[in-house]
DNA sequence: CCGCACTGATTGAACGCTCAACTAAACCGC
DNA sequence: GCGGTTTAGTTGAGCGTTCAATCAGTGCGG
């Protein structure tokens, strides 16, 4: 209120143009391909990497939620899902009697390991190919110091 | 098939959760923004800033859907709660009758104005605040890249 | 040890997006 | 100018996400 805003110059509108097209026509695309080869979203893979990464392959829902980036109800719907597949499993967590355990299942490992090739050969192509190894140098501390910046405030 | 994965690095694995986990964020927060301050989300956002742009504030459906990097369904589906809501009108293309112009509606205009600064000033502080003008650049130079790679492919 | 705020997780409704199917009009070759 | 293909745009169903409301269980102050 009251202050002036301060609009993108030229070079930042570029920027930031160029930034919206291309962070999405990637997702996009990976996201597709994901859907047709493996018929899950991106998100549902993500949360089965996760899994699959974690001691007994199981996590509480909350820590799920904050290594995959997602809300808890996002988080409960999308395991509402990924449990109807067989993917994960849920039990009851021993030390707080209001927390959940998701689960990942030997079918849904199997799953991710039928996935996973694919997709990283996605990530590869659509994403690393096209850089120079400094550009990915870069790439990375750009994200890290924004997810700083984000996540910090 | 037969081909053995590249599988990701070390180093690329990381620059590709940090790519991922700070997009997202980045996206989040501009959305819920956006839906916070202006009753829309980025995506509508993003087709009142093009119609604004365009001579006599108005786009064959196929160009906007174009510009805005979104299939022609979402953009058909995008209008009709665009029109409903007063923002935009339809009008038959003058040149081919299978044609549709999105016209931007003054009272879409002055709902894109009361959105843009806050909005704007939103990128700034969760994108270009947190870098520095070298970063930029080569954010700038990334996504272009990318950006060919991923429409040219 | 009681009351109250906070945390963990789920639910349902509303909404936006995707995909496939469809209509209508334009274009193209002959 | 006729038939087949391509292009423009819309539609409806199904899915994933968001938001607000809700419920159960924990933990803290007094």
């Amino acid at each position: 209120m009251g202050v002036m805003t301060r609009w993108l110059n030229p070079d930042e509108q570029r920027t930031w143009r160029a930034f919206l097209t291309a962070s999405r026509a990637l997702m996009d695309t990976l996201d597709r391909e994901l859907q047709r080869d493996a018929d899950m979203p991106h998100a549902y893979y993500e949360i089965l990497v996760r899994l699959s990464e974690a001691p007994d392959r199981r996590l509480r829902m909350s820590d799920l939620a904050e290594a995959t980036g997602s809300s808890r109800s996002r988080l409960s719907h999308a395991a509402a899902r990924l449990e109807a597949a067989g993917w994960i499993r849920r039990e009851d967590c021993p030390t707080d009697r209001r927390g959940q355990l998701a689960v990942l299942t030997d079918t849904g490992f199997a799953a991710l390991a039928a996935a996973a090739p694919g997709h990283v050969e996605g990530v590869r192509r659509h994403l690393f190919d096209a850089l120079s190894p400094a550009q990915v140098d870069q790439l990375r501390r750009i994200s890290e110091t924004l997810a700083d910046h984000l996540t910090g405030s």
